[in-house]
DNA sequence: GTCTATAGTCCGATAGAC
DNA sequence: GTCTATCGGACTATAGAC
């Protein structure tokens, strides 16, 4: 078993670059650029070799997706011992490099089974640990948690702040400023230090 | 000039059913499915009639993406004037068939400068719409405009109601319901025909 | 306006040398 | 483990007959 499992990818075992090579490629040119060639290019080895790592390119691209998957979980986890779990999570989501790939792969999952299955078990798993993390602060803040229930609190911010990563990413930005100052205040509001005076 | 602009596909001119056989095929297909013979046979032409009507690809998909702007455009105008905007607003974009296609037009713009330009023209005028009707609706429930700024409260509207649909499409539905009663009730705190009692 | 035919490119995937 | 070489197919776009 190779050692220096944390190198650059550019002196990382080949299959670790192909992965890390095709996530560029998804992020810059979209999913439709990611073909053998053009990924084996930008991981500096020949077309064929990819299939020696991967018996399909769809593997390849769960791979990838695994392999963002696990990076997030770990960020999740990380937010759910932070002093303001809320604003760590609208953060987290308002990361263009992760919003970027995430969209690419809701647009393959659409029209392949295979990345589908693995990107819906992916995203209930990370929904559940974001919803732990969101139960916690609602509580700290004595919100009443039947009207507001973590899960959809915490589907809120992480879909508010994508989107407007999404829109940003085609040039749209109009209403963005004020979206963000309300958000703000939501997640004042909802997550603050302060302590339980939540409506006001 | 051919009459009778208002047929079924089926005997439309040649140019219409291109338009929609195309995105009859990116929305269960998505857009890298969209190729010249595939839409061809969709509306049963053969595949070089598409460069007779567009002179590229990208044209084609430009002109699919106005077709679909112009209908969303008129669904929105009708949606100023109803008693219940925010809710009109809610179900149109709640409307699996048009969030399918806006997300596929959304991952083109990504990569695709004509479509990305197109896009956010069009972008810019639906939101200046919503925000006039929300605008309406929240003055009419006696809401603090500063607090909660129409163009904010339609984006999450609309965002909201689109990420639903699009995890839909991927089988992902953990904590749908929780959203679902969740914006109902700001639907109705913002926007129900009830007076002006907004907070609690 | 619609067709056939084709040029030229790129694709996924495999066989087999080293 | 990495390579060269190649098959068969699909793609965009054009030329030109009808």
């Amino acid at each position: 078993m190779p050692r220096a499992e944390k190198t650059k990818p550019a002196e990382a075992g080949a299959r670790q670059r192909l992965i890390e090579a095709t996530a560029k490629v998804m992020r810059d040119e979209g999913y439709a650029a990611a073909t053998s060639r053009r990924v084996a290019a930008e991981a500096g080895v020949k077309q064929a070799l990819v299939y020696y790592y991967f018996p399909t390119m769809d593997d390849l691209f769960v791979e990838v997706l695994r392999a963002g998957a696990e990076a997030s979980l770990q960020n999740m986890r990380a937010a759910l011992t932070d002093d303001d779990p809320l604003t760590t999570l609208w953060q987290i989501n308002t990361d263009l490099r992760r919003t970027a790939l995430n969209t690419e792969f809701m647009a393959l999952a659409n029209h392949r089974k295979a990345i589908r299955a693995e990107l819906k078990a992916y995203a209930e798993r990370v929904r559940d640990i974001e919803t732990a993390a969101v139960t916690v602060a609602l509580r700290a803040k004595g919100i009443d948690l039947e009207d507001y229930p973590p899960v959809a609190v915490s589907m809120l911010i992480v879909q508010i702040a994508r989107s407007l990563c999404n829109e940003n990413a085609v040039g749209v930005t109009l209403g963005h400023d004020e979206m963000r100052t309300f958000m703000e205040r939501l997640l004042d509001l909802w997550g603050g230090q302060g302590g339980d005076r939540p409506q006001r």
